[in-house]
DNA sequence: TTCAATGCAAAGCTTTTGCATAAAG
DNA sequence: CTTTATGCAAAAGCTTTGCATTGAA
């Protein structure tokens, strides 16, 4: 934590727009090895999750941990995100494993509620809803 | 996943005890590991996580995920699996730990929305909300 | 007797760390 | 020239798996 870069180097560039281009999808630290090697450009594994680290530690990037034993998902944590009021809420099939986010107004209302009436303020991007999908439900 | 028990165990039955009577405290395989071989009596650890993942299936304890890099917690679920009709999410807060049960009415509101408006059935019992509780979000 | 559960050791996966080298400022 | 970032390989940490053995029904 408070992992501040000092230099601006050319994997840290590429690694922003990777995330931007990629705006609205869940990209594990696999992911991103595997793409740049792909491309014939890789970037060594410990400097992705150094920077990975670092972009989140920057909020430019987010963290989500959708369950333990699978690897954690970064997010582009876009401009677009009007506030920080509205991070998506993620709910995470139990049978298929399918993972559907969430942007809802009302969402965000139960959000305010469960912090008035309760005190308790939410993580949207450490939490995560279990349940069952349309298909899966039936 | 749907791993239920057929047989009856020494080693099962123990575990849950042990989980019983911590009722309300969160506790790590490892923990559990450690718990037993103090006591003389060790159990294998392969075995205390297939139990663990069993328990978990059967909904007699749960499972939380705190952080994706530190071992999994589990709890006794008791109180909840009494009564299935009137299940409570839980609230934990990620800096000291505390639950907080959250009662129906919010609890029916939220899945009832959720439900009907992005078709997706809730889970209570294996739900966690992360967050702040009141004295730690200052 | 049959078949699931146990327990050990080994493997698997994701993430972190040590250290020499390369690059930024 | 100084300091940070990189990248490889190795280690760490939690969890799962293979397989022979034990124990429940």
């Amino acid at each position: 934590m408070n992992t501040r870069p000092k230099y601006k180097t050319k994997q840290r560039e590429i690694l922003v727009e990777f995330f931007k281009s990629k705006s609205g999808v869940h990209i594990t630290a696999g992911d991103v090895c595997e793409h740049f090697k792909e491309q014939g450009l890789p970037i060594g594994q410990s400097t992705v999750y150094r920077q990975l680290e670092s972009l989140v530690d920057e909020g430019i990037i987010n963290k989500y941990i959708i369950d333990g034993n699978s690897p954690a998902c970064f997010e582009y944590a876009g401009h677009e995100s009007r506030d920080l009021k509205d991070p998506c809420i993620h709910c995470k099939c139990e049978k298929c494993g399918k993972l559907i986010h969430l942007h809802c107004d009302e969402l965000v209302e139960i959000k305010t509620h469960i912090l008035e009436e309760h005190k308790f303020k939410v993580n949207p991007m450490r939490t995560v809803i279990y349940g069952l999908c349309e298909e899966c439900s039936k």
